[in-house]
DNA sequence: AAAAGCACTTTCCTTTTGGAAACTGCTATA
DNA sequence: TATAGCAGTTTCCAAAAGGAAAGTGCTTTT
């Protein structure tokens, strides 16, 4: 008889951080995401706000997060037009990513300092 | 006077997420952290244990991995020479960033099977 | 002796990502 | 009237990522 699946199955672990990833993944998404929810609100401003990002980036990511409902996209009808952009209550729940990520990357720079 | 600056600056966040972004990044890097983290040792296990995955992702990968000090390969020199991966202690200091990640996409796979 | 396992590598190809630069159409300000 | 600002789009191109399939060299099991 074959002796089969040596391997330990991480599907319950790997299957939701890949659904995680699906989403924020890229090199722009969580700084816009960021960006965003610090208070910037124009085009112009996310993108300043973000140093390297090219206007073309900005436009597809935001695109992207639009349709992930994280970010939502408000035309104000006023003269003359205005074009915000904004958190949903959905983003809210990426805190605990972003603090994980945030705070990771603050002692792996402190790591790489000290050797 | 020209005004300037009118974005927020969000670089004491951005940075260190990118800094982490840039170790963690891509499809395949936390599914094989993970595997190798539930106990997963030797190349085919890992490499069966996440589905989708080559043998030239996994090289590719495990190599970055090494170098980055997450993951150790250890070889054993005994008859057959016997190739181990196996997390460095530095690889524990991921688990906050997998727990959210995972937590997130639990979360997330309900919220959208509820829509 | 043949087949299977282990740990990879190599080749070929397609898709995705990323960046530079210029351009568009509209409005507001100097 | 000229310039600047806003919110992007378009073109061109290079680099990186990703996947399928086959091959390699060694060992072990049947």
């Amino acid at each position: 008889m074959a002796t089969k699946k040596t391997y330990l199955s991480c599907l319950d672990s790997v299957k939701p951080v890949r659904d995680t990833l699906d989403v924020i993944n890229g090199k722009w998404k969580l700084p816009i995401i960021i960006s965003v929810g610090v208070g910037n609100e124009r085009f112009t401003d996310i993108e300043e706000s973000i140093p390297g990002i090219t206007p073309k980036a900005m436009a597809k990511e935001l695109k992207e997060l639009e349709q992930q409902k994280l970010i939502e996209r408000i035309v104000t009808n006023d003269y003359p037009v205005k074009i915000t952009y904004k958190w949903t209550p959905y983003a809210n729940t990426l805190t605990p990513i972003i603090d994980a990520l945030k705070e990771w990357g603050i002692k792996h720079r402190e790591e790489i300092f000290k050797k």
